[in-house]
DNA sequence: CTGAAAGCGCTAACAC
DNA sequence: GTGTTAGCGCTTTCAG
């Protein structure tokens, strides 16, 4: 088992010092064209390959980044770490990725064990059951970028990559009175995180300015994920002010809201169903689900911007807080049959 | 700003040493109580936080792990991700994530990436296109651990986790064929991925098994996604021998190939169409999806255990090869309507 | 343009 | 049970 070649080993081959080899390897400009030229030929015949802990040790910069997401299984958040990665892709930066699953627990190890592998900032999108943020001061103590995207927190002042959620619940309620739907149930998370709210908040507005009625009843709060949407459709059909649509507060839970109805023979556009995120089976689910696009790869693409302009300029500017506007997938689960 | 507090800092403020305070953190045995009281004590005041790399650099071992993959955004790998990150849990050792895209020359830079940050081993499933595999060679020679899994290589004498995938495809074929098809047709990569090849032999197999005839141009070698089975599914349909049911090497194919047949009003299970690795959204498609499930989660969980294993007993046993069984999803797709 | 040397924060002999 | 000390492999002053 050969040990692995180090600077010293070209150095000492070439008869130079280390801080020569250092330099040479590190585009150093001082340097002559000559001891280059030699350093990185031996450095290919020795089959040299560079310690970046020793170099992150001692320069302090490790050139790594933690994102933390619930789950990579949904495809919003594959997204994101796919264009978060692109974005990434020519500054040397790579990702180190860590899933909360949901859990706060997770999340405050999360946060530990990457500040502990010294990355130099972190990204991340809150879980669930996230509602006290101080494990998240001891990054901004230690003065990594800390940039919070989509489930973000107004206790944590730092910059921002979110969705216009208010105008997305607002789109979503639009769409449906303007297919002609009167009397529209929401099925919703009852954790406390700001974009499930800030929908809802778009959803009443909607209502009043459409002049509908909001009926409390039609709010349904409970999990996020198929099964619970298929008990939240449940228990609203079987209300006495049984809605003909259901807006679903993301498309996990409209895809169960959907089986539900179309159980009942109830099945959509019949009774309209609209969800969030467009998620990878969202269009070819039958019927198709309408659903309000969360641009993952927008989102993703200024995270990277965001970190790459907050490493690059040291003088504290104004915290920017982007925000992405939703759009909406219009397809069969809203279309009015007539 | 506060410079991050050291073990020395810890030292300092109790009047005993650097090497104390490290075994005390660390649980060596023979260490005063009092003492290792005093430590955490003083270490949590003080809020040390370990510097992994300055720990790596020197004991060699970093706890991560470096997995290389395709991409996320198929659920099948996502799922592996997520048990292989749970069966680590309580080793201690942490995975950093490197996504090829399918594409070689990106995978070759993972290795190198994962190698210079010091990965105690790397896991990888490998991309569409690579067929040589020296770049792998390296982390064989510096004695790390490489483990294959799904996607492997016979060039790399490697522990491996894979599916069963001849007898995946003779599954499927045979599934169909006792669903009463007789001119069953398959569509699939033209890379030179061992699984494919092997789920075609397995096709083959059962075609023979139950004397049915083999026609070559009954298997159309593209890409593998929604377009190419699309595409795919265009090109049998022509044919002078058209088929009455279609294999697809995986599951976006498979929907590919359902929405060409949907659109010329051949819909499954008309023409019966089968897929492989039961994506999220093959249950929910119309008709849903029959597939052959690949069980991720056992890929993940039995590539956890080999690492940890490999880790462990230095002594080279032999390589260990793991084979999980593949399981028949049976939907609508395949439903002879009768 | 290149060399010498001092660490980065931690671990692990080796002493006592 | 605890202290001393020599590095891990690299970067980075400070000299020359």
């Amino acid at each position: 088992m050969n040990k692995k070649t180090t600077i010293y080993d070209i150095a000492k081959e070439l008869n130079v010092t280390v801080s020569t080899v250092s330099r040479a390897l590190s585009g150093f400009p001082a340097i002559s064209d000559a001891t280059r030229q030699a350093v990185f030929e031996a450095a290919k015949r020795l089959n040299y390959s560079p310690n970046k802990l020793a170099s992150a040790l001692k320069s302090g910069r490790t050139y790594i980044i933690g994102v933390i997401v619930p789950s990579v299984q949904a495809h919003f958040f594959a997204s994101i770490i796919h264009s978060i990665e692109e974005g990434l892709k020519d500054s040397g930066y790579r990702i180190i990725l860590y899933q909360s699953n949901e859990s706060v627990a997770s999340e405050i190890n999360g946060v530990k064990t990457l500040l502990e592998a010294q990355v130099d900032g972190i990204m991340a999108s809150l879980s669930l059951e996230t509602e006290d943020v101080t494990h998240f001061e001891e990054v901004i103590k230690q003065n990594k970028p800390l940039i919070l995207f989509d489930r973000v927190h107004e206790k944590l002042k730092v910059p921002t990559v979110t969705l216009d959620d208010f105008k997305a619940g607002y789109m979503a309620t639009q769409h449906l009175i303007e297919q002609g739907y009167k009397n529209i149930a929401y099925v919703t998370t009852s954790h406390q995180i700001r974009i499930f709210n800030d929908r809802l908040k778009g959803y009443k507005a909607a209502l009043a300015d459409y002049n509908l009625p909001l009926n409390e009843d039609n709010i349904i709060f409970g999990g996020l994920s198929i099964k619970d949407g298929r008990f939240g459709a449940g228990k609203l059909i079987r209300s006495k002010n049984k809605p003909d649509a259901i807006i679903a507060a993301d498309d996990f839970t409209a895809l169960g809201v959907i089986k539900k109805l179309k159980e009942i023979n109830e099945t959509p556009p019949q009774i309209g169903v609209i969800g969030f995120a467009n998620e990878a089976f969202s269009a070819y689910i039958t019927p198709s689900l309408s659903t309000i696009d969360q641009h993952p790869n927008q989102m993703g693409a200024e995270c990277a911007k965001l970190f790459l302009s907050t490493i690059q300029n040291k003088p504290s500017q104004k915290i920017s807080n982007i925000v992405i506007e939703p759009s909406l997938v219009d397809r069969q689960s809203t279309g009015i049959t007539e």
